[in-house]
DNA sequence: TATTGTTATACTCTATAACTATA
DNA sequence: TATAGTTATAGAGTATAACAATA
């Protein structure tokens, strides 16, 4: 197989990030949202009530981060904050009513949105789109594998 | 075909985005780029030598912000500012030696991406990813399209 | 001692608005 | 008048470093 198909492909890929993360951003703005307060909302939907540590885990980012990200949503009354009962250094970051409300619109986003992207694709296109996906992202992590462990080898021969 | 299956798909492609964004930030990083500068980069790759304004557009931002980001990479010699002999408003961004070495180690690493991603997946899941790909960036353009639509409807009713 | 979250500070990206020079 | 790019200003996101409270 040519290189040019792979390069293709690929470059197709770069698009649809694009695309999606311009679609993203329209919804999200019109919610009263950011894509890293979304974000943040989004792992709170399954890990709510958390600490602040395990945001900012989860999202990659440093505690200072979150720190102002749930600052942001606290004042626009997505999240508030509670004190952790068994660790007093920590707090717990809860959804709101209008929190939970606000990431059920996002699930139903997405849901309509998987519908409308799949629903008249072709079954066997749709298997070969799926198997695809999964061999690729396997084979991105194995990437990033490989190159965080060159990294800390990097660091370590300093 | 059960909604289920369509979700997941999309919560891969969600994974992929990610993922491909990690490994991008990492290895422009390495490069002194950030995503932005790198993305301003890429487009001068075919349009050099351009004018801000027409970044600006391809880029999707204001031209403030091309502005600055291009202050950036004039700054750590990725380009500079030409005057543009036709239009004395404008100016003319060009790639320098080292910005014509830093995409050529783009292509590169893009080329080389894609051959990883792709080198061992079965010729027939190729095509069906491949064909997927086409579909759901079809199905995307048409959807962003239309709320391009509604917004400037709405925009036109006040 | 190590960890949680904060304050202090700074850098990047981006936007709007006002302005200059030119078309 | 309209356009290209800048300055001024502001806000979001993120990082590092120093610190307080707690484990």
């Amino acid at each position: 197989m040519p290189d040019d198909r792979w390069e293709n492909a690929l470059s197709r890929v770069l698009e649809l990030t694009l695309l999606l993360g311009r679609d993203a951003t329209e919804n999200l703005t019109r919610m009263g949202l950011t894509e890293a307060r979304a974000h943040l909302l989004w792992e709170l939907r399954t890990l709510a009530p958390c600490t602040q540590r395990e945001l900012a885990t989860v999202l990659r980012v440093t505690p200072r981060a979150v720190t102002a990200l749930v600052d942001g949503l606290a004042e626009t009354g997505f999240v508030t904050r509670e004190p952790c009962p068994t660790d007093r250094r920590a707090t717990l970051v809860t959804l709101t009513e209008q929190g939970h409300a606000t990431t059920q619109v996002m699930v139903d986003g997405f849901r309509n949105l998987a519908r409308q992207l799949f629903t008249d694709m072709p079954a066997d296109v749709f298997d070969g789109f799926d198997d695809g996906l999964i061999h690729v992202i396997s084979r991105l992590r194995t990437l990033l594998a490989r190159n965080q462990q060159e990294a800390s080898t990097t660091q370590a021969g300093h």
